[in-house]
DNA sequence: CTGAAAGCGCTTACAG
DNA sequence: CTGAAAGCGCTTACAG
């Protein structure tokens, strides 16, 4: 419960102040050298650490870093926080994370962050509503708490955000299979409306739009044995020549069942996927995907996380920031 | 960086001390019914949360947990994580994550962990050497933080533990793969030797020479990629009718080299695995697997950590426990 | 460059 | 049942 070393100790076996302990430790410039020797010498006899409680409550700095998710176990989710914690280790800030399932939960979670003090928040929630979302950021605003989304888009000039240019990746897809000669493309989407998933749909309609073709979406639950249910009952003589999903658990299904139902991949049908996690490495044939560095999403809202919680400047620079994405053709498109 | 409304505010407004708001919040069955209704009252009206840091120090309780992993990315770890945050949420008890991706971090990562004084610890890195492991528990006892361990196996009768018997689980699955006739029984296991894969490579080979077989075991880098060029190497004429993974990946990969090589999955090969994700689902055909229970191993391990904090009784019961497994039999065995 | 003192926002014996 | 006071372990003006 306690590292039994304090600030004390380290003051009566070195023979200074407190004062000049916590000096050497924050602002070790403003003390002599030959002491600052000799106190660390001290500290490390001792193994003292502050403990970052007291830290905390004095300095209103508690170097922790609070995450906002919605499900921890979506690969892209865990991903990012891989990111964050790479660089959050190296800035020697902690880790909070902070669940939100169900909007019911908004004010009593969000009570909760500024409750526990943190420095920042790194939002990453991209099931809520956009009624929810405000409200969050402007618990967050009214605290005082820089914030960054991350993967979650928000059209608010303001709001610090990093994300790819999903809209763009989506219409850069489609275009690919459209300039293949497919016709009939049609794009797999979720139910729930996530950002993200919007910004690939307007995308999507854009490309074959503009090709004066038709778009068709295609809903289906993200839950994988639901995928296949419907899908089955997708498959009634359409006419269907490639399709897009906008993650790699429905492009897998939906090949599966199309595969199961004497389809061809990718002669009958194309199948492209946005991410590229193990599932489009792993399926047969090995799926066409747009490549999401989820992870470098997640280390550069962390980096500009840093930079927004240390106000010294005022000119963080740029404040939205989208990072580049890339198509990578496999197997599962010609 | 602040929430305005302090304990102070709350007692000016209602007339009570700082002392009566405080018990009103943390002995409630200590102050008149009455009074506390007031104050609570108050409370309501403006919002007032506690300031978690400077409970923390004047408590010496955090209410937070800390959780020691190896890799968020690793599908099984995000899901006991899962199953952690929703029974640390229902006690209020906030997590910290700590990684330790390298055995220098140990010293480093565990004085941050005493530092920030956490008030129980889930040990969920199951790579770390074994002097490495004790190091940690060694620092965690003499700080007095009560920890459990988390899908890692540890023979210490002392140490508090939930995993699953994945020795007899192996055991099992081999035994099932015998009974249906299976003879060159492969097991894919990792280059790395993870304790959970220790024990499942002995249950196997238990199974193994108890009927006469021979044991088998295939090492593999856990890297999707690697496993392909590995596998194809395997397949230089050897006997083999059947392979049991460690882990999915491992499997679907193994699966998908093997129908490349012309043989027939099960007919000519039987793939059984441990786990049963998402990437079980939708492989093709579907694979028969041993379903671990890791959310739950993530939720038991939380509970149980509850009980250790809150030392009143000394008897918390059975520290050890195993949950129970089944195995799951679908289309890539018979 | 260093120290004494106040303060961060709470909790908890100790009195009454 | 309630309040005054000390204390949790630090940091940071303020003097010197």
């Amino acid at each position: 419960m306690s590292s039994n070393v304090t600030i004390y100790d380290v003051a009566a076996a070195s023979g200074y102040s407190l004062a000049t302990i916590s000096r050497v430790l924050n602002h070790p410039e403003k003390v002599k050298p030959a002491t600052r020797e000799k106190v660390l010498k001290v500290i490390e006899e001792l193994g003292y650490r502050p403990n970052m409680v007291a830290r905390g409550l004095a300095s209103r700095k508690t170097t922790t870093v609070g995450i906002i998710i919605s499900d921890i176990t979506r690969a892209s989710v865990a991903e990012m926080i891989g990111g964050i914690m790479d660089i959050s280790d190296t800035y020697d800030y902690s880790i909070k994370i902070f669940q939100i399932h169900d909007e019911i939960q908004v004010k009593d979670v969000m009570r909760n962050v500024v409750a526990e003090q943190v420095d920042g928040v790194l939002y990453l929630n991209d099931e809520l509503s956009e009624a929810a979302t405000e409200e969050i950021k402007e618990v967050l605003k009214q605290s005082n708490i820089p914030f960054v989304f991350t993967n979650v888009i928000n059209e608010d000039k303001n709001t610090a955000s990093v994300a790819i240019d999903y809209l763009k990746a989506a219409y850069d897809m489609t275009r690919t299979l459209i300039n293949q000669g497919k016709k009939h493309i049609y794009l797999l989407s979720t139910a729930r409306r996530y950002t993200v998933n919007i910004a690939k749909e307007q995308g999507y309609i854009n490309a074959m739009q503009e090709s004066g073709l038709e778009p068709m979406v295609f809903r289906t639950s993200g839950e994988t044995s639901i995928n296949e249910v419907h899908f089955k009952e997708f498959f009634q003589n359409k006419p269907i020549d490639a399709a897009i999903a906008v993650r790699n658990s429905i492009a897998v299904s939906f090949m599966n069942v199309a595969i199961g139902k004497g389809y061809k991949v990718p002669e009958d049908i194309a199948v492209a996927s946005f991410q590229n996690t193990r599932y489009a490495v792993l399926a047969r044939p090995k799926l066409t995907c747009i490549d999401i560095p989820v992870y470098d999403i997640g280390a550069v809202a962390m980096r500009l996380l840093t930079k927004l919680m240390s106000k010294k400047t005022k000119d963080v620079g740029n404040t939205k920031i989208i990072l580049p994405h890339n198509i990578i053709i496999r197997n599962s498109t010609n």
